[in-house]
DNA sequence: TAGCACATGTAACTCGTTACATGATTTG
DNA sequence: CAAATCATGTAACGAGTTACATGTGCTA
């Protein structure tokens, strides 16, 4: 049986060292949480049924706690399976988003009122894009060459940090544009020019 | 109890007209489905759990079939519950993208393998764009004072369509720098370095 | 006359979240 | 010594997809 997209995450994990079940948790939290996340309930029967497909394998290393700590690894059949799915095109998944699907009913609501939650969505595309350009800084002198190799994991990350980095840029600048357009249609006395600070 | 999402995004078309269940479904589809979708099966129960809660209402229209063709419309409580849902900052919702996934272990193929995949999702932006475009031309010449005014269900249609027109273009030009680095890195021979056909 | 658009519903299943449950080691 | 971190699992629930089910009116 085939792998659910979560078990491609965790062969992608794997697929650049061993990890246990624990630091897989935490990858899907961060970096690879900002396009694919799960909590830990999900990665652990998900682990079980990658080895019984024989993609994964573990060994029991030493550890703290009541139970065995298993460390992963990708098996040469799940390296292969990956592989195999990365270059398969991916077919267009359903889209959801709640901020917009607010933002198409926000004339429902006084504009002056609308403000803030506009405001708030700006605030964190700014905060993760500060983020994102840190790791970038990090990527770039940690290892100039492997980036640019696309045979490299740190190529592929790097490929994704760039589209995160576009993505907030481009969420920002659609935020100012918003919030001109609903603080400039107000009757008069008000009306404070925003020139998008912090979008260059 | 509180409306789901999918509630909302009922809640939502149904402020700005009446409409059937299955003219609901339609619009999750598109437009609304351009961020919001769902299927009939998913539709029907919601909108009688709406009206239990008494924020929409329904009237028998005739209409072919086996069984009555329902009209619903939103009471005054289910609009000021949108109204107020609408303005309540929206908390970051979990971000999931098969596309980045499968590009985060693009390192384990062949790059020439990997071409194809992106140049499949660079022509899926591609079409996208153009759809979204079209729509734009249309709402422009339809109703250019509406469009401007946030109070008005057209000006929150255009604003969503204005951020999914920003995320097809900065998507297309990633893909083109995807590509670019995929084919520039080969041993020798081919490097057919494209200027980005499309993006302008 | 065959297929499509209209029109509404239910059932089974999968995926993901939240809560329940346990316990050792390190740090303040 | 209290709290956070490491470490792994199960159970109950909710949201979403696919398949099952029915039947009329219009068009090619």
């Amino acid at each position: 049986v085939e792998p659910t997209t979560l078990g491609y995450a965790l062969l992608g994990l794997l697929a650049c060292r061993p990890r246990t079940g624990y630091e897989l948790t935490q990858a899907l939290r961060a970096p690879v949480g900002y396009f694919w996340n799960a909590s830990h309930s999900q990665v652990y029967p998900e682990l079980a049924r990658l080895e019984a497909a024989q993609l994964v394998r573990h060994r029991i290393i030493d550890g703290p706690g009541p139970r065995d700590t298993k460390q992963y690894s990708v098996t040469a059949s799940g390296r292969r399976t990956l592989a195999e799915w990365a270059v398969t095109p991916a077919d267009p998944q359903p889209q959801r988003d709640e901020f917009l699907l607010k933002v198409y009913s926000i004339w429902t609501a006084d504009p002056q009122r609308a403000l803030p939650m506009i405001e708030t969505q700006r605030s964190e595309h700014i905060a993760r894009l500060a983020e994102y350009e840190s790791i970038e800084a990090h990527m770039i002198s940690g290892n100039e060459d492997e980036i640019h190799n696309p045979r490299r994991p740190a190529f592929a990350a790097y490929a994704t940090l760039r589209r995160g980095l576009s993505f907030e840029r481009h969420a920002i600048a659609w935020c100012d544009w918003m919030i001109d357009s609903l603080a400039g249609a107000q009757p008069s006395h008000t009306k404070p020019k925003r020139q998008s600070p912090g979008t260059r």
